[in-house]
DNA sequence: TTGTATGCGTTATCAG
DNA sequence: CTGATAACGCATACAA
């Protein structure tokens, strides 16, 4: 790649750098009309494509933002970095998007790598490791926006779902149906990744509310290899559960695996409702019952959230937290 | 962001800059032990961060590859970024992802923001559109390569499935499982766009080698907004086709939701098979039959020629094509 | 073994 | 209205 800089179209059209370099910002207020058009020529010749690493250096601003998701494998994941790109083509920024694979470590060397690569800013979903991190560059004043889950005793801007809602939006909807003995299945529980604690603690709360029985038996939280195993257990009690709740789309994926090995009916022998909208869901047989986060308007949020902080447009609520509400859909499985 | 610089480490450990340069490069053979201590001492409490914008400016590579996908919506583009990814990970290369939503206008802008920021080379999933920067480029020696589509008389490197057989293997297990009568519905035939025109081919070439009537009634290329109604004609013929292949992952779903809808059973009604691995095949009730692209081996190869022509580790076969076998998961749906 | 000087391509400041 | 010159942070040839 032989590459044309700046200074090979001031040669070409007679002018000096600067002039040049007024005209590619559009400065051409006090510009002599032939001089705009011999320096438009000459840029359409050459080929010339401005540097924005040299103009990145320059301006110590990249235009480019970071994206650290926990987990790729979440559909909501995708969706949310799906609007957050959109967000950021509008208003010019390009996004780097990396995946932490639920692995602190990871997720330490992406930011240090965002960092050196100089984004003006990041969307994390936290892993809910680094916190110490976090803190420093918040005090260092970077432009930081969390996602989905709730880091304690940082104040940053987060946006989030309102996840005892989504349990609770599912409960009520198997109670409708007439289903009493309730059980729910989350991915492990780990510190700091709020959203499975609160699921499940919105479980239990509502089905208080409702008066209705809290059974430990009916409630695992566990890796997504042990499912099979949980739910063998779970449905050969004496007193099996009749609905399962399923805590996000890969706990989902992993129940329907093993009610369809088990030629169990949905919803006769175990009715379902899942968090997280799946692209199959409408058309599953039977169709499946979901609890849709809004992921579209999350992450439009969250980008706009975090521009408006690189661009100091924001009236800087430190730690102010967005909640975001969840939609029942309701269809076959329950 | 208070930016801490070499210059800030030079002072603080009383040397120059140089020597802090070459430490960060790992060039310390003749260096004192004591000044590398005192250097790392410093790195280490200014918490100083090298500038990768600076350093590719200085060494003209971003260590950092673009990759343009024709459609993000399509589970193979997905699969294969992600194996791109790793790859890239492996070599300490950054991936910046674009989705040209299939549209060629689309596709120019991201080549030529790719190539204002500098990435080192492109992996493209080309639109069909834009030959003729595609050939520019080309003789410019930018790295790159193509994936999932042909372009003809531009000799890149290119990873392609083998489409016709993609199809072909399809045809045969619906013939071993006894349908004769057989359909396939992909989305619109766009010029340049070769999988779905080459798998139209491979399939009517396997009938015709199998002595089967090629039925055009049965062969239906459009819009997938277009593909209810077009199901519902060919349904209603007096001889409708017994079992059908969905061209892609998007087809397949479509297809799945028109067949829910009227309530047709599979493979009793009509018997199915897809192109593209989906994510819910194997417990879709019933289970789909599929033709599964090797999409992480594809991706690693793609980015691997892609590093080697990077780091001019390639013996230079401009033009080669690297056409990979899909296979065929026999499940429920036929 | 370490330091000095220079340039990468751009933008910004300030004269002219 | 335009041009010279100095940064931005880093790497490298060449000196010392």
């Amino acid at each position: 790649m032989k590459s044309v800089t700046i200074a090979d179209v001031a040669k070409h059209s007679k002018v000096s750098k600067s002039t040049v370099s007024q005209y590619l910002n559009q400065r051409y207020e006090y510009m002599g009309e032939e001089t705009k058009a011999r320096i438009q020529d000459a840029i359409k010749q050459l080929g010339y494509r401005p540097n924005i690493v040299a103009r990145s250096l320059k301006q110590k601003s990249t235009t480019t933002i970071g994206v650290i998701v926990a987990n790729i494998l979440h559909a909501f994941s995708t969706q949310v970095i799906r609007a957050i790109e959109d967000v950021c083509h509008d208003y010019d920024f390009h996004t780097i998007v990396c995946n932490a694979d639920d692995d602190p470590e990871k997720e330490k060397k992406y930011i240090e790598m965002l960092h050196a690569k100089q984004v003006d800013g990041i969307i994390l979903f936290p892993t809910g490791g680094n916190i110490e991190l976090l803190r420093t560059m918040k005090d260092n004043h970077f432009p930081l926006v969390l996602m989905d889950r709730l880091i304690d005793n940082v104040e940053l801007p987060s946006v989030l779902l309102d996840n005892e809602k989504a349990s609770s939006l599912a409960v009520e909807h198997f109670v409708e149906k007439g289903y009493s003995r309730l059980g729910i299945m989350t991915t492990s529980i780990i510190p700091n990744v709020t959203p499975r604690i609160k699921r499940v603690e919105g479980f239990k709360k509502t089905l208080k509310q409702l008066n209705l029985p809290v059974n430990d038996n009916y409630i695992k939280s566990l890796d997504l290899k042990h499912f099979e195993q949980a739910l063998e257990d779970m449905l050969s009690l004496e007193e099996p559960p009749e609905a399962i709740l399923a805590g996000n789309d890969l706990a989902l994926m992993e129940m329907l695996t093993f009610i369809k090995k088990k030629k169990l009916r949905i919803p006769e022998d175990v009715a379902l409702i899942g968090i997280d909208e799946v692209s199959f869901a409408s058309f599953y047989n039977p169709s499946l019952t979901t609890v849709a986060q809004p992921a579209f308007k999350m992450g439009k949020k969250a980008a706009e959230l975090l521009l408006n902080k690189i661009q100091k447009k924001d009236k800087d609520e430190p730690g102010k937290i967005y909640e975001f509400q969840p939609k029942l859909i309701e269809r076959e499985s329950c």
